[in-house]
Parts: C-alpha cells; structure tokens; sequence
DNA sequence: CATTAGCACTCCCGAACAGCGAGTGCTAAC
DNA sequence: GTTAGCACTCGCTGTTCGGGAGTGCTAATG
C-alpha cells in the first residue's frame, strides 16, 4: 500500500496503469474498465490485478467513477501526474511547423495583426480556444512619444514600444497648449526616457517634479502632468480569443459551455492567470481544478510565453477539455511562441 | 380566402390571431393551440374558429407545426408581419433611459471604450449579445494626419479622424526618409485633406500624381507612395461582440448554438450586414430566414445606426433568437443608438 | 504472497410498451 | 359563418425488462 500523498515514489506498476488509463481515456472520452485495460497494456496482468491497482488508485484520488459499475475516469490529479511525468514523447509533425513559421510569417503588417492571428492560429491547429493576451503596456520599452494638438483642450498621445505596438489617447487639459510646446515635451521626454517603462516614466516623472519643484520651469510641469496621464496604461489590456465554437464540441454539458463562455467574457480573470506564468519558462500547464476562475474546472490550459527576444511580453494558449491530447497540444503552444517571439524580434 | 400574398390586406381576425400567436408563443416558447389561444383573445371565439383561421395562416406560411397533433409555431413570416403591423406600444422604462444615460456618458474615455462598453451594455439590458460595429474608417472624415520615423526604413503613420478615432499603422519605406521631410508631407496633406474621407485622399493624391507627373517634386511624389500604403484602411473594422454567453439560455439545439458561434467568428460577415442597413433611419430587423449569413437563420438581428450628429458611423444592435421580445428589444436599441450619437457627438 | 479465476452484485442503457393529453381536421348541427 | 362533437395523431412520460460492462470479494493457485 502506497502512503497517500507519496507522489513522488509511485510504484512502476501504478504508474503504468495511471498513465494508461488517462490515455485511453483521453482516446475514447469513456470510463476505461479494468478488461480493456488488461488487454490495452503489454504487461500480462489480468483483470483482477488491474482492478485492485485501480481501487488503490482511487483511494489515492487519481481516479473516479462516475457510477458504482462504471469504468475509471482521470481527476485533475492524474492528468497532472500524466503530464509531469507520464509524457515522453511529444510529436510536432513537420507539417504544422511549417504552418506555424508561414502563418507567422505572413502576417507581418504590425503587432495586434500578428497576435489575433496567432490567436485564430492555434485555434485552428489544436481545435480547441486560441487565447493570446497582449503585451504589458506598463512593462513595455518605450521607442517614442508623441503629443498631438487635436483641439484647443484636447491632446492625441501616442506612444511606440520597442515591440513596434502603438497606443494612444485623447487627453484633455485644463490649458491650451501650442503644438510647439508639445514637441519640445516630447523631445524631451524622448532623451530622458527612451527605453524605459511608461510605468517608470510615470513614476520618475512625478518624483522630479516633487524634487525640484520651485527651481524647474513650466515644461516639467506640464510635462508630468501630461505623463500622468498618458502613462496611465494599466488597464490597457487586450485577450484575443478564436475557435469559441470548437467548445461546444468539447463539452456536453450545456451547463459547462455555458460557464466556460460567461468565464472567457471576464477577460480580466483570464490575463491575471496568464499573467502568473509569466516567470515560468516553457510549457505551462492548469488542470481542471488547479484554475482558480470559477466555470474553468472542467477545463485546462495550455500556455506559454512570448518575448521580443529580449523582455517576456506576454502568454500565448489554449483553453479545452482537460481530457485534451497534451502531447499533441503542447509541442503546438511550445513551437508557436517561439515563432512567434521569432516574428516580434526580426520586425 | 385569402390570396395568397395579399398580405397587405388581412382580415382583422386573421391579424388578432397571427398577433396573439406570435406573442403567446414568444412568452411562452412552446407551440401554442386553438384552445388556449381561444381563451387569450377577447374576441368570443372557439376553439374550433380559432382552427380555421389557424389552418388558412398555416397556409399562406405564418405558422408552421412542428408534427402534426402540436400547436403552432410562427415562421419568420409571421414575425415579420408582427413587428411591421402588430407592434403598437413600445415601452422603455425610465430606469432603463436612466441606464443608458449613465452607462454612455460615464464611459467617455474614447471612442473605443465607447463603442466597447455600448456592446456590453445592450447585452446587460437586453440578455442577448449585443454587437457594435466600429465606425467604417475609409468613410470617415480626417482631422490630422501624422508621420513618425520610428526606424531606418519604418514608419508610424496616424490618422485621427474628426470623431477623435485613432488609426494607426506602420508603413516601410524603400528610402531613409527624415522627419524633417515627413512633417513636411503631413502638413501638406493636412492642409489639402482636412474633413475628407482616406479614401477620397488616397484617390485623389493618386490622381494628382498621374497628371503633374514631370512638373511636381519629389514631395508629392512621396506623400502618394505614403498616403498609398497609410490610406488603405479599408479592411481595419472591429466587431464588439459581449454576451456571447447568453445565446445558450436561448437555444436548445447545440448545433445552433454552434453554427450561431461560428458565424459571430466570421466577424466580416456581420460588419457587411450591418454596413447594409446604414441607410434605413431608426432601428433595423433581420428575422430570421431573411439574413443571408449561414448559421444565423435562428435568430434575429436589432440594429440600428449611430453618428457624430453629422455622419453616419456605423450601427450598433443586439443578436437573439426570433422569438425575442421585439417591443421590449427594439426602444432600448433605439435609445442607446441616439444616446450613443450623442455621446460622441459632445466629445 | 502476489496473482488470478470465479462469482454474485450493481447499475447504466436502450428497447419496447402503454397511457395520457394536447391538439388537429372533419363533419354535421346551429 | 360559427361551433359542438368526435375520431385520430403523435409526442411525451413513466415503466418494465433484459443485456452488458464493470466492480468487489473470496478462494484457489504457482
């Protein structure tokens, strides 16, 4: 008998039957009993033998049964077993690696083009939910600043990140300032600050306004001021979501679809998650009852992260059924943010 | 008898029972029967008239039975006849208006949020999902045009367009142009296409081109190349769609729910249809078997245009099943539409 | 002592069936 | 023209009843 919460040191015969079951599983999405199984595995073990390394499984919570005469059916706990350990060899074929680097290729024209095709990208490829979150405003590198007279009190701000992504906003201020002016505020926010987070621009600009506060002449001023609010981009975020319609193919509960699109409309929640994995490196993987987000337990996601080949940007994933083919699935994830980071670097 | 297509002179009874069967069956969505309906209607009628008149609408292609011993469902006919001629009074709340005001005038940070915030909006009050198409670009009228070096060969053209709408893109040059140079181009477009459309500027500075094309300098030359690759803007069109979530409450049939989400990822499909009722004033209805998109022949579109209080932009509604309450949907789109044109019309 | 054959038991599932009830179409009477 | 009456249709619901897949337990086995 293995001592619960053993993980780590789990009997090779265990193993084996774990890993198959959820395989299986994964393949025919139908509790696997103990007689396919005994034939599924090489190993000459009968029925009787595999039914009792099942019921020790079942204590141990890597497997349930949805009624009392039913076969198995994989918790979140054995998925995640399966792929933290279980997983060997994961296939990318030559041909879907040439869609990827053709269709990242492609779409050139610009960041926010490249990220909804990525998105429609791995939709297509894994069928399942493309997800892409869009770079951190705040933690981006600024290439340029700009201030735009649109109006007697009205300034266009447009601010270029060294990725080439552009955002802008109207501002309104309480004086009306010449366009002249503007560009000596740019010019000078330009030298001092290229290369830099808005988020420190922000906040630098403000303390060396406090610092200096009688000795500096209007331009500083003015200038925090208008960097305090064009530099306010903390929410300026963007999740770019393709292949919703596969979901109702993944789930039969209508009751499950329908939490999983009311969760996806919350998109905060979703760019929070991916967000948290921004450290790890590679793969990433939240199984069913790992998500925090309420309406994704009978979900998982697949992601990981991209860069400019320099500073992380932001997540690329997928959200399906957590019975999803994950040797499939993750080579695709894996290979498309590296293209993708690839692409985001050479423009 | 009545001929058949003489639908614009129908026998009052005929009409009273189309009326009431199209809006019993809509609060109650189950096929409604000559006995219940003939305790509906006020007018002393039996079962058995009811019948008859039922059988001749059957007919002509209001009512359709689902098998033969049910009641009758309408048909997209009916619908239609309803909301052209059975709709007297429509209500909107004085909360709802209350709503809306606040709803659209809180929001005003920007057309996009406008726009963004409007689709959830008419999602919250409708429980259907409420769609806005952004305003059509190539039709828009130019406030300022801008060009920014942002690279060796790259770069950053923005237009704002006299609804503060912000476009922007990033142009490669086959020459190392100075900024010096690009003001110099921008001004002068600036001064020769204040208040047109991109597109008129884009035909007409081609144009320029080819008929002075020895006597003018290098200057125009370049600013058609640039206006050539900024002003082509015609395929940047944004579809907010909110409560997608909604459309499983309203349809039974998973295959709807997904034929009805594929469509909705076909975003260009519905931006077409919409751009198609730019011409009717007040709110628009496609019911049903009339919208020409495959997938959506189960629901019905309520739009309806919105503008500057100048031009019109583009239109904003809600998508639902045909058995939606029509005289509860219809004002609120009404109302946000105006309240929505007003909105940006004051910023 | 681990493994396995045997067996009784559980429980889902699908088919078959019946009764109900809502609704219809037709006909004849008012 | 309207309506009562009636026979008929047909989906829906609940029941019953094997069949089958699967389980847990026990006793036999190498």
């Amino acid at each position: 008998m293995i001592a619960e919460g053993d993980d780590g040191h789990m009997d090779d015969r265990l193993r084996a039957v774990l890993c198959a079951i959820v395989e299986v599983y994964i393949e025919t999405v139908e509790p696997v009993g103990s007689r396919t199984l005994s034939k599924m595995l090489d190993l000459g073990l009968s029925p009787a033998t595999i039914r009792n390394v099942m019921a020790d499984l079942t204590d141990q919570g890597y497997l349930a049964q949805p009624h009392t005469s039913a076969g198995r059916v994989p918790t979140t706990l054995a998925y995640r077993y399966y792929v933290d350990r279980c997983i060997d060899k994961m296939l990318l074929p030559g041909e879907v690696k040439t869609v990827i680097e053709r269709s990242l290729n492609e779409s050139a024209n610009g960041l926010v083009h490249l990220l909804a095709s990525t998105s429609k990208l791995l939709a297509g490829l894994t069928q399942f939910t493309g997800i892409v979150a869009s770079p951190r405003v705040s933690e981006a590198r600024l290439r340029q600043i700009e201030f735009l007279k649109i109006g007697e009190r009205s300034i266009y701000a447009v601010l270029i990140t060294q990725s080439n992504m552009g955002h802008h906003k109207i501002i309104e201020t309480s004086e009306d300032l010449s366009q002249e002016f503007l560009n000596s505020v740019s010019s000078y926010l330009n030298e001092q600050f290229a290369f830099r987070s808005p988020e420190e621009v922000r906040r630098e600009v403000l303390e060396s306004l406090v610092e200096e506060q009688e000795s500096y002449d209007q331009m500083l001023a003015q200038a925090a001021r208008l960097s305090k609010k064009a530099f306010d981009v903390s929410d300026e975020r963007d999740l770019y979501v393709e292949g919703l319609s596969h979901i109702v193919n993944d789930f039969d509960d209508v009751g499950d679809i329908r939490r999983l699109l009311k969760a996806l409309e919350e998109k905060f929640a979703i760019i929070d998650l991916l967000d948290q994995t921004l450290d790890e490196t590679g793969v990433n993987l939240a199984i069913g009852r790992e998500i925090p987000i309420m309406g994704l337990q009978e979900c998982s996601l697949v992601t990981a992260r991209y860069s400019n080949g320099d500073r992380v940007l932001g997540a690329i994933g997928v959200i399906g059924p957590t019975r999803m083919n994950y040797p499939r699935v993750i080579p695709v994830i894996d290979y498309a943010a590296r293209m993708l980071s690839q692409a985001i670097a050479s423009q």
